[in-house]
RNA sequence: GCCUCAGUAGCUCAGUCGGUUAGAGCGGCGGACUGUUAAUCCGUAGGUCCAAGGUUCAAGUCCUUGCUGAGGCGCCA
């Protein structure tokens, strides 16, 4: 193969009259002259110039939008106003032709909707490439930033035996024949034939398996694909997507709240410093859609405005109690507006959460201390409060604007009794969790962690309005194409 | 899982009260064009009206069921 010059790298540090061979897809071609061509190194084009009577005529034809090509020639400054440099080429081959006669893009605005029917292809389009490069960008941000810190990347189990995690419906694992399943003399199905000998599932989450992990290595952080069979028809919601969940010993709720906004800010922070053109692409594009829009439905601000806001400001800090007391005196409680009651023991529902962040404080908001009824057992129980009505438990929820929960993580209850006793009253045999009960009962220490939805807060940052449009191969229900 | 809306040309949509040969813009194709920037101009082709059943003299239009998609809610990250 030709060795080619990536156009990033052109564009960064243009050497003129140089030669160089570039590689890429054709975004437009003008006058019959004019090559806009793209090789996904950057959201930006690089214009080639061709002299049609210098090339072969067949040449010339197969140009057009998506084409694959190869262009050789000198870099010069442009003549045309609308960028800085240029290819004047002296040979262009065409390494994959695309037939425009069934080719399903078209050099137009096309809706979300069926490019996610072409997902083969999507990822040439400006909007889905800038979205990619910046997904890569914050997946690599998170290792940066765990590993700068002294965190151990810990993988956890993606096939799980337990089905104590409570986070929902699971995906069942078996190499079982469906059609003749085994059973035992009572009837039941007989997991002991399955691969694992007992049954099996895909995890829903790695925070119990990070817990060992912190309980050794002091801080650890799990990153990869979680799946909830859960049949949620949203477009914050995936069956499978990925999380991050650090888990630190000798961290309280509060070192956790503290540790959850510096991370999400540094997220935001790093893509902002590297990755600036394509959040201003996704910006530009935003804002033009939104012109359409009435002006109640338009955000409040433009896309990286709202992202140098939550760089720049300290996260509103609250608890469940305030919370409570702080819908219960707003305009929509005293209007009737909201539809579900506002009352302490019962769970923030969205469109609480969404008064607090959107019209409330106007910015990321982490609520904690939720009442311990409503939150997982292994949740650590506070103490009596006067204030309060109820026993909480030290959960945190950081809320973001538009695609709410973004964190959901606590302090664990460290103490062996204490945690025996939440096992037996939510009425999870013990048995299963045995394991994690050792972990409290053999140098147990005070630890806590938090789990982040990555797509969520990749939704965040390139403002995209569908979760099935910041995974190259969204799995939902009834959808698995891909 | 519940509720609402939608499905008509490659895409985005219009299609009146059920009535003749189903339209537009964009895109495609053919042509023109050597400084264009979503290039522009001229010409042209293109339809299983989501599927099945039903009502009717007559269905893109009304009814039933199903499928698919989107939005809202719940569950959550």
């Amino acid at each position: 193969m030709k060795k080619r010059t990536e156009i990033s790298a052109i564009l960064q540090s243009p050497e003129m009259d140089s030669t160089v061979t570039v590689m890429g897809w054709v975004r437009a071609f003008r006058n019959n002259r004019f090559i806009a061509l793209n090789d996904g190194s950057t959201p930006n084009n690089l214009q080639i110039v061709i002299d049609a009577e210098q090339l072969p005529e067949d040449t010339v034809r197969k140009i057009g939008f998506h084409a694959c090509i190869s262009a050789t020639g000198k870099l010069a400054p442009s003549l045309g106003g609308g960028q800085a440099v240029e290819v004047l080429a002296e040979s262009v081959e065409i390494l994959g032709e695309c037939n425009l006669e069934t080719y399903p893009l078209q050099p137009k605005r096309q809706t979300m909707e069926f490019l996610r029917s072409k997902a083969h292809f999507r990822p040439r389009t400006n909007t889905f490439s800038s979205v990619f490069r910046i997904r890569h960008a914050v997946a690599f941000a998170i290792h940066k930033y765990y590993n700068d810190r002294g965190f151990y990347y810990l993988h956890s189990p993606i096939i799980t035996g337990s089905d104590a995690e409570g986070a929902g419906e699971m995906f069942r694992v078996t190499t079982l024949d469906l059609e003749h399943l085994p059973r035992t003399e009572s009837g039941d199905i007989d997991w002991k034939e399955d691969f694992f000998g007992r049954s099996t599932n895909l995890t829903v989450s790695g925070q119990l398996q990070a817990e060992i992990g912190a309980l050794a290595l002091g801080k650890v952080y799990t990153f990869g694909p979680t799946f909830r069979a859960e049949n949620s028809n949203t477009p914050r919601h995936l069956a499978e997507f990925w999380m991050i969940e650090p888990e630190m010993a000798f961290y309280d709720i509060y070192d956790n709240m503290d540790l959850a906004e510096d991370f999400c800010k540094y997220l935001i922070r790093y893509v902002l410093d590297n990755y600036y053109d394509d959040v201003a692409a996704l910006d530009a594009r935003l804002a033009e859609e939104e012109k359409s829009l009435p002006a109640d439905k338009r955000r409040p601000m433009g896309l990286i405005d709202q992202l140098r806001f939550v760089v720049d400001n300290d996260f509103e800090r609250i608890t469940y109690t305030d919370a409570v007391r702080i819908l219960q005196n707003s305009n929509p409680y005293k209007k009737g507006k909201f539809e579900f009651p506002v009352e302490w023991g019962k769970d923030l529902q969205a469109e609480h959460e969404r008064y607090l962040v959107e019209k409330h404080f106007q910015k990321p908001v982490i609520v904690r201390n939720y009442p311990k009824a409503i939150k997982a057992f292994y949740m650590r129980a506070n103490d009596q409060q006067p204030d309060e009505p109820g026993l909480t438990v030290a959960a945190m929820d950081v809320l973001f604007p538009g695609i709410g929960e973004v964190i959901g993580g606590s302090q664990r209850e460290e103490r062996h009794d204490a945690l025996l006793g939440r096992i037996a009253e939510v009425g999870i045999p013990e048995e299963e969790l045995w394991w994690y009960l050792e972990l409290r009962k053999f140098g147990g220490a005070p630890h806590a962690g938090f789990g982040m939805g990555f797509e969520r807060m990749v939704q965040f940052i390139t403002g995209m309005s569908n979760i099935r449009d910041v995974i190259p191969f969204p799995r939902t229900p009834k959808s698995a194409e891909f």
